[in-house]
DNA sequence: CAGTATCCTTAATGATACTG
DNA sequence: CAGTATCATTAAGGATACTG
């Protein structure tokens, strides 16, 4: 309830316009994001989406990341309780990991990312090369 | 922007869940997340989705900015195309950073993560404090 | 297989001083 | 006011070796 919509006509803004007001700086999206902005969490998301995976299933599903990586994502995405961790005692051991509810809720906010993302995707592309034509050596990236 | 909620999924059928496909690895959210993954840039189009901000302006607004993090944030919000920056050469200075249209219909994306926020705020806290109370020791974080 | 434990490199952020 | 330039500090990630 951190947002809110509102009427600011402080400009030529047209649209919705999202707020913070004064009660927290942040919405609380940044605690979204810092779980959602590092390098690996939303591709184990999108992995587990499609269903249950074994610790090296996801491995080879997410190519590049390293054993330790892994293991530290997904054990921060059990901790926030959006993954669960389940352990078969068998030999060799197997271990599954799988959304849960609130995982799967997780699913449909990256599906609205990965669209603006595809949306967006050719104009931003364009609009960094043009600023990186006009600011050469600028150091900015 | 819809986003829809199909109740429960169950993981094994095919569902509207998220899917990348064999074309990229990550569906390009990387992209948008490099950017918005940050310490600093929600907060700042969040604050330019109220109007038109001048430098200092903005750094009052979000509190606990460097003007370092700051320049550099804006700058790479400018080069993507998501902000612009207007020059005024008077004395003193004056510089006014407004979203482009194409910021402005991130602020659309930035509300749902806010909503996604909001509603999972407690549930994550919770699950948290669970896993950190059978986990004592573990350097998870 | 499913991890841990170390060590190392790089990227991100912060603090401070200075300038047109 | 609106920055830049430096230096210091952390945090994130990667490489590799080892284990139940």
């Amino acid at each position: 309830m951190s947002v809110r919509h509102t009427g600011v006509t402080t400009a030529a803004t047209i649209g919705p316009v999202v707020s913070c007001g004064e009660e927290h700086e942040d919405c609380g999206i940044r605690e979204v994001l810092d779980r959602l902005g590092d390098k690996w969490s939303v591709l184990v998301v999108v992995e587990l989406a499609q269903g249950i995976r074994r610790f090296r299933q996801l491995q080879r599903a997410v190519p590049g990341i390293s054993q330790r990586m892994l293991t530290l994502t997904v054990r921060r995405l059990e901790r926030d309780g959006l993954v669960s961790r389940t352990v078969h005692p068998t030999v060799p051991p197997q271990v599954e990991y799988e959304l849960t509810p609130m995982g799967h809720s997780l699913t449909h906010l990256v599906k609205t990312l990965a669209d603006w993302s595809a949306e967006h995707r050719d104009p931003i592309a364009r609009a960094r090369r043009e600023w990186d034509a006009e600011h050469p050596g600028s150091g900015i990236r």
